[in-house]
DNA sequence: TTAAAAATGAAAATGATATTCAGAAAGTAA
DNA sequence: TTACTTTCTGAATATCATTTTCATTTTTAA
């Protein structure tokens, strides 16, 4: 987290930002979780504590923190962009369940070498990605077989 | 594209709908291409030639041939939904040049394998999957090192 | 042919995202 | 500090794809 702050600080620099209270608060409450949040969700979430923050305000802040390399944009196909911290570590995708909206994080390196020889056969650059596996998480499965 | 005709026929029959003049237009339009088409496109393809027909039949169309199994949906994320005939064979994912726009289908056995390996370890059922790599496709490579 | 049900197309509604704008706050230089 | 410039904020509004409404037309079964 301290990492991330630091990368943000110096990008905000680099572009000439200034540095407020607001932004700071949603940069806190955004790194110091694991949700995948959407706009609206981690707008909700400030509110509670801060009524005076605006949604626009959030919404910038995570477009920013995307543009600064401290977030990913997510997109599980349910009409909200989420946002997810980036941290140093590897590259994740995802099981997304259906059911109950949780979200399993996995690597599977062998799945991006693939991807590599893939893109390879088509002289095709790849710059990124997006694999997401949808269906029923274990915990569901088990409250629906009782 | 008859058997889709076929099955597109029976799954109308089974939701009791009736059969129409621009329904059966932009069904056969979009079987008889290989484009991936967003409903806009499709809607300015058809209205060349039938200028009376509205967006909001081809939107409907469109979403009734995903409901009836003959169509997937598609996002690559420039927040346009695309359409794409699904034919009986198989299961393929995209390369997604963000260069021209271009689209390149590729199937890798090995890859729905692990995919499956990985959602076994987390007790997981997939019903569907997404995977996409975005990035330079051979002539738009080709283009710029010009 | 007629009545019931569904389809169409234009217009309006919806909902997530993005932008505008006036006032507030932060940074800068003296 | 003060004055000045630039950015930020928050409310409201705009945008844009998608979806729905509704009056009218078309299809279908009896």
């Amino acid at each position: 987290m301290r990492e991330e702050i630091a990368i943000f600080n110096e990008c905000a620099k680099r572009k000439g930002l200034k540095s407020t209270s607001q932004r700071a608060l949603i940069l806190k409450t955004f790194l110091g979780s694991t949700s995948h949040y959407s706009t609206e969700e981690l707008y909700l979430k400030i509110r509670k504590n801060n009524p005076k923050i605006g949604y626009a305000t959030v919404h910038r802040a995570l477009k920013l923190f995307a543009e600064c390399g401290i977030a990913t944009e997510l997109d599980f196909g349910d009409g909200q962009t989420r946002f997810e911290p980036l941290r140093g570590d590897q590259h994740h995708d995802h099981l997304v369940c259906t059911s109950c909206g949780s979200i399993i994080e996995f690597t599977e390196p062998k799945i991006e070498e693939l991807q590599e020889l893939v893109a390879a056969k088509y002289g095709f650059k790849i710059n990124r990605h997006r694999h997401e596996l949808y269906g029923i998480c274990a915990n569901c499965t088990a409250i629906a077989s009782n």
